[in-house]
DNA sequence: CTATTACCGACAACGACGTTGTCTATCTTA
DNA sequence: TAAGATAGACAACGTCGTTGTCGGTAATAG
C-alpha cells in the first residue's frame, strides 16, 4: 500500500506526457541521422535562433551562467550543430550561430511534433487535444525559455 | 524570427505545467517545514513505499545503479527521512524506512498536490481538468516509477 | 584625450550526481 | 560442503553545473 491521492497523478501524467514526446522525438531523430541530439540541444538552439546571439546573451535567457552556457555551445559546435564567429563591430564578442546542420535538426524536429501531435489528436480527438493545449495555457507561465532545467530535479 | 510551429508548444505547455505545480509544491513545503525537500525526494520516497526497500531494489524501481540509489538515500538520511535497519533475516540487507518525518512530507505533499488541483479545477472547470487527466492516461505509459530522471535532459 | 568602468570570453577549481569496477560478507544452491 | 549469486561499501572517474579570476576590448566620465 502506498500513499495515493489523486492529486499525485496529475504532475507525473504531465512530465510522462512531456517524456514520452521527447523520447519519440529524439528516438525518430536517431533514425533521420540525428544519433547525437539530445533533449537540451533543441531548447537550447531554439534560444539561439536565426540571427545567432552569444555566451552571455544565451546564458541569460537560459537562466544558467555564461559558463555553463558555454560549456553547452562547445558541445553544439564539436556535434556540428552551431559556429562561432567573432563579432567585427566589437572583437570581444563571439556570435554563435546555427549550421544548415543545426537548421535541419530544428526543421526535422519541427516536423516530428507536428507528427507526434497528430498521434496524439488521432488517439483523443483533435478538439480534446485542442482543449487540453488551451487549457494548459492558462495555468502556466508565458515565458518559455526559462525552463531552469539543469540540476532542477536534482536531489 | 524563430521556428516555431504549433508542434513545439505542447511538450512544452507539458513540462510547464509539470514544473508549475512541482515548483509552487516545494514553496509551500518550504513555508510548512520542510525547506530541504528537493523534487526528486517526493518521487523516490513514494517509491521507497510503507513497507520500505533497499538500495538494490530501489534503485532498480527508479532505473538506476544501486550505487546512486545508495546516495540519494544518504541524503534522505541526512535529512531525517527515512532510517536504515539491519534485516534480522538477511543481514545482508540493510531496509530503509521512511521515518515519521518523512511521512509528513508525503502527507503534506498529497494535501497541497490536491489543492493545487483545485485551483487549476478553478481556472479551466473541473470537467476540463478530468478530460486533460483522462486524455493524458490515453498517451503516457502506464509505468509510472520508471522516471528515468537523472541525468536524462543533460547535454 | 585619457582614465575609469563595464563587459566578453577563457581558464581553473570545486561540488553535485551519475556511472563502472572492485571488495568483503552473507545467503542460496548444486 | 563448495560454488555461485547477491547486498552494500568504497574508490575512481565523467559530466555538467557553479563561482572566482584574468586579459583584452568597448563605452563612458572627467
Amino acid at each position: 500500500m502506498s500513499i495515493d491521492p489523486p492529486g499525485f497523478e496529475l504532475p507525473l501524467r504531465l512530465f510522462l506526457g512531456f517524456r514520452v514526446l521527447i523520447d519519440e522525438l529524439h528516438a525518430e531523430l536517431a533514425r533521420q541521422g540525428h544519433p547525437h541530439a539530445r533533449p537540451m540541444h533543441g531548447f537550447v538552439m531554439q534560444a539561439i535562433g536565426i540571427e545567432g546571439t552569444t555566451a552571455v546573451e544565451l546564458g541569460r535567457t537560459l537562466g544558467v551562467s555564461k559558463q555553463a552556457a558555454g560549456k553547452t555551445i562547445e558541445t553544439l559546435e564539436r556535434l556540428g550543430y552551431v559556429e562561432r564567429a567573432r563579432d567585427p563591430r566589437d572583437t570581444r564578442r563571439k556570435i554563435v550561430r546555427l549550421t544548415p546542420w543545426g537548421v535541419d535538426v530544428l526543421a526535422r524536429s519541427a516536423r516530428i511534433f507536428d507528427d507526434l501531435r497528430a498521434r496524439w489528436a488521432a488517439v483523443i480527438g483533435d478538439e480534446r487535444l485542442r482543449d487540453l493545449e488551451a487549457d494548459l495555457r492558462k495555468v502556466t507561465p508565458q515565458d518559455v525559455f526559462r525552463l531552469d532545467v539543469p540540476g532542477w530535479f536534482g536531489a
